[in-house]
DNA sequence: CGCGATCAGTTGCAGTTTGCAACCAAACTC
DNA sequence: GAGTTTGGTTGCAAACTGCAACTGATCGCG
């Protein structure tokens, strides 16, 4: 499966999809970038539970959300539960894992808000006490201090 | 190709990557959403610029890999210039609207460390000027509150 | 200039994933 | 107990991914 002896090996060389990869990226990558996944959460995110109503609200094929859930399910970002109330319905719910999945959701929608502008952008971000819209993701280190895109640095850690 | 008749066009309804999707979310995954799209972007911000470079640290086959790149630039994520001293050399840069897709990464790569870990992470952020490490992102709302999990609000915004 | 090496691709083909539509079984409703 | 709803599965066609081999422009060197 996975070559030992690959020169890819060296540091950030991974399969698109390596559960194994020292780059986190990559492993979350597997976990939640196939695709639809990120969508089905944002649903999840938006109170829905069932299969239908993720299929209905996303237009997707039954197939690929039964393979997409079944997915995240085993990963443990999502759990799967019969209802209470009537055994046929399954509710599929954010797990701690999953709901730390927030903060890339809102990344990527304030991304797509300001570089991807639509006539019409409907998904909004806002202070559930104060309706105050969200303003921006800021980044802050250890000590407090807030960081920029200017001295936050990404780098592989040295050997040793 | 899409029928405007369709009940998926509900809001939230969308192909897995539609461009004119309401949601931001889903139009920024038709721009970087592709297997390998953010594993390049990575690179990129670790300061890789050559297809040869991107290709070899990422293990990734040169056909996709041409692909990809054509697609990052066709959207405006990604400059595409040949090198002054050499012209074989075809430079590929963060523009600004991929410069503005840290976050996401940071995000990505923050949820991967915590919920997906590994033997050996070796991906690192780190403060470059102090060299302390990331803490957190943190979301603030317009008027300079903090937003919480539990107070920033994911919603669909009322017609009219 | 001429020759081989390098760089950034492209092409052909096989295997995998995605998507549509039809089918199915268990559980609820009446 | 017949029909409906829910959450799937299956079969098949189309699209995407990945490997390996090939190409064409450029470079460095004698």
């Amino acid at each position: 499966m996975l070559d030992p002896m690959s020169p890819n090996l060296a540091l950030g060389a991974s399969p698109a999809a390596d559960p194994h990869s020292p780059c986190p990226i990559a492993r979350a990558l597997e976990i939640v970038g196939e695709r639809w996944s990120l969508l089905i959460l944002r649903e999840a995110f938006m109170g829905q539970r069932r299969f239908n109503d993720f299929e209905r609200r996303l237009g997707i094929a039954r197939n690929i959300l039964s393979a997409r859930l079944k997915h995240l399910v085993e990963r443990g970002v999502l759990s799967r539960e019969a209802s209470r109330d009537d055994a046929r319905q399954i509710e599929y719910r954010l797990t701690p894992m999953g709901k730390a999945l927030f903060p890339v959701l809102v990344s990527m929608a304030q991304w797509g808000t300001q570089w991807a502008p639509c006539e019409e952008t409907a998904l909004e971000l806002r202070n559930a006490d104060t309706g105050a819209p969200l303003a921006a993701l800021r980044a802050f280190d250890a000590d407090g201090s807030e960081l920029t895109p200017r001295n936050l640095r990404l780098h592989w850690r040295e050997p040793g």
